[in-house]
RNA sequence: GCCCUCGUGGUGAAACUGGAUAUCACAUUUGGCUUCGAACCAAAAGUCUGCAGGUCCGAAUCCUGCCGAGGGCACCA
């Protein structure tokens, strides 16, 4: 509808057209939607704003989408759409409503959670995981093929830190000892703390655990190698860690099309700044490392590759992209990572730009806020984090309190446990624009009150069990009888794909959030005023199909935030 | 020291990217379940947007300067 307007609007001002917007008002008395034309063009051409306005509301005439145009303010044209608009509408609600055209056929590839193996899942990862699988499953429904992927760490220093450590721990006097073999996953986010203290603190082990990254780099994954060598207890590691991150990936609601892993780039990424070295885009720095001097385009220096001749983590990305392209030929590119690292995308994709600009034109970083403690930043270095799993243990059991006296089966409620959990964890982190950091407090941050994810939820639960009483009542729904005037609820509704687009565009699932909660709040209001299945009621036939609407429409949206509709909670 | 974010009722956020009377939730006070699910609804009170200037018909949003918080700045990812 807004562009609607947006060309009826050209149309009258012809080529006068100045950079002007429509908005969808947010007071009533100012119609749906409102635009600012007069004011822009009328300091163009030096006249009033209220004639201006008059003038092309003549011109727009009468057309039969507006029931209304009125002038308003210091020169406001406030457009009232007419009810049928939103009637014709409502009754194409369906699975489908909501899908978009703007990206059909575009190719995305959208890189995301990327967790560490030899490191735990910790709240970033959440974060990071729930953004990431909600825009793609936005641009999705705006038409294109994603390819979700997701790029862990399986190599570098940190993950020698972290099989130093196991090595060590897993040797009585000098020698392995079987007994204890094998190594939980808990023990992993251990290991790595342990090994970066003796990093940093012990030049012996430093040059241990510089030899196991050099080992570690060599390491051929089809081969098999002794469960006591470094090879060997790093790949029985590897695999514990993939197991462990594939069945939280599951809980969370995300399918990868392929996990990349870190190894699989590097000689890729390599050989790339080797070239730029050749073409003067990389130079040698102290030590004889491959720097890129960021400082020329008003950033900062980074080493692409260490003075032991290793690629650092830029020279892996630049390799990353490469690899990515190969495989997928993207028309775009997303990668979500934390804010920590917006300053550092920035030198890479300048890198990226000068190596392979078509590769840079085409990604795009989106870095999202971070979960902090009210104490400080959590650091897996210093083993102070919150893993992503005890976060959703911990709200399960507000979920289970909560249900407890429920009439459900054993599989409902422990249904019901995990998806409610999860949506109000999904919630809190969509709810805001994604650049912004959420303070880690328990007890606010995932609420089932209010502005929440089991608000949601909850709305769709009544509306669904509207709609089955409605069955047993035998009650059909129907357009036939229409009440004399439509509600806040019918234009809400109406509103969807719309807000879909905006999300789509700004990269952006908070707008959606806003959104439902909204339609969540104005269905809620209408079924406190109006009984909805009512057999002497003529327009029950209509509020039910209007419920029935609400209802797909609320569905829609929810799974575009990996948050589940629940039947019953 | 340099660079990048951000500062909005008591708390957490929003403001459709420069628009109309700054929204929403939590918490507080009050009212509503013999009637389709009260994880709900209704009502009250509470902010003129860190501070000081500037641009504009119009600023939370843009510019300048302070104050405060967070992040990043060569061999971690």
């Amino acid at each position: 509808m807004r562009d609607e307007i947006k060309k009826i609007i050209f149309k009258a001002v012809r080529a006068e057209a100045p950079d002007f917007s429509v908005d969808i008002s947010d007071d009533k008395s100012h119609g749906d939607y409102s635009t600012n034309v007069a004011l822009i063009l009328a300091k163009k051409i030096g006249k009033n704003p209220r004639e201006v306005a008059e003038m092309i509301k003549q011109k727009i005439g009468e057309n039969k989408l507006f029931s209304k145009i009125e002038i308003a303010g210091p020169g406001f044209i406030n457009f009232f759409i007419s009810e049928k608009v939103f009637l014709d509408s409502l009754k194409k609600v369906d699975d489908d409503f909501g899908r978009g055209k703007e990206l059909k056929n575009k190719k995305i590839i959208i890189d995301y959670t990327d967790a560490n193996l030899f490191k735990e899942f910790h709240i970033g990862h959440l974060m990071s995981n729930s953004v990431g699988e909600s825009l793609s499953r936005i641009f999705e429904f705006g038409g294109a093929k994603v390819k979700r992927v997701c790029y862990q760490s399986d190599i570098g220093l940190n993950v020698a830190k972290a099989v130093w450590a196991v090595i060590k721990r897993s040797k009585k006097d000098g020698n392995f000892d079987v007994s204890i073999l094998p190594i939980g996953i808990f023990e992993l986010g251990q290991a790595y703390a342990e090994g970066d203290l003796a990093y940093k603190n012990d030049e012996n082990d430093k040059k241990e655990i510089i030899e196991i990254n050099k080992k570690i780099y060599n390491v051929d994954l089809e081969k098999k190698y002794s469960t006591f060598s470094a090879e060997g207890r790093y790949l029985e590691g590897r695999e514990k860690s993939l197991k462990y991150l594939e069945n939280i990936y599951k809980k969370l609601g995300t399918k990868f099309d392929e996990l990349i892993p870190e190894s699989k780039v590097v000689d890729l990424g390599k050989k790339i700044v080797e070239k730029g070295l050749r073409d003067g885009i990389f130079e040698k720095g102290e030590n004889g490392a491959v720097i890129f001097r960021g400082e020329r385009y008003g950033l900062h220096t980074r080493v692409f590759i260490n003075s032991e001749g290793l690629p650092t983590y830029e020279a892996k990305d630049l390799g990353l992209a490469e690899f990515k392209y190969k495989k997928y030929k993207y028309d775009r590119s997303v990668v979500v990572t934390a804010n920590e690292q917006n300053d550092y995308f920035k030198v890479m994709l300048c890198a990226m730009d000068k190596v392979a600009p078509k590769l840079a034109e085409r990604t795009k970083h989106i870095g999202h806020g971070m979960m902090r403690l009210p104490e400080g930043k959590m650091s897996s270095r210093t083993g102070k984090v919150i893993t992503g799993e005890s976060l959703i243990e911990k709200v399960e059991e507000l979920v289970k309190e909560k249900i407890k006296d429920r009439e459900l089966s054993k599989e409902e409620k422990k249904e019901i446990t995990e998806k409610v959990a999860i949506g109000a964890i999904k919630y809190s982190i969509l709810k805001q624009s994604i650049g912004s950091d959420i303070i880690y407090d328990f007890d606010k941050s995932i609420s089932f009150e209010g502005d929440s994810g089991p608000y949601l939820q909850y709305s769709y639960t009544r509306a669904e069990s509207v709609l089955r009483k409605a069955k047993v009542e035998k009650i059909k729904s129907s357009f036939k009888k229409i009440p004399e005037e439509i509600t806040e609820l019918e234009k809400a509704i109406y509103r969807f794909p719309e807000i879909v687009l905006q999300a789509s565009e700004n990269y952006e699932p908070h707008f959606l959030v806003l959104y439902l909660t909204e339609l969540a709040g104005i269905f809620n209001r209408y079924y406190a005023k109006n009984k909805i299945v009512d057999k002497g009621d003529e327009f029950s036939p209509y509020k039910i199909a209007l419920t029935n609407a609400f209802a797909t429409t609320m569905k829609n949206g929810m799974k575009l935030l990996a948050i589940n509709p629940l039947e019953k909670m």
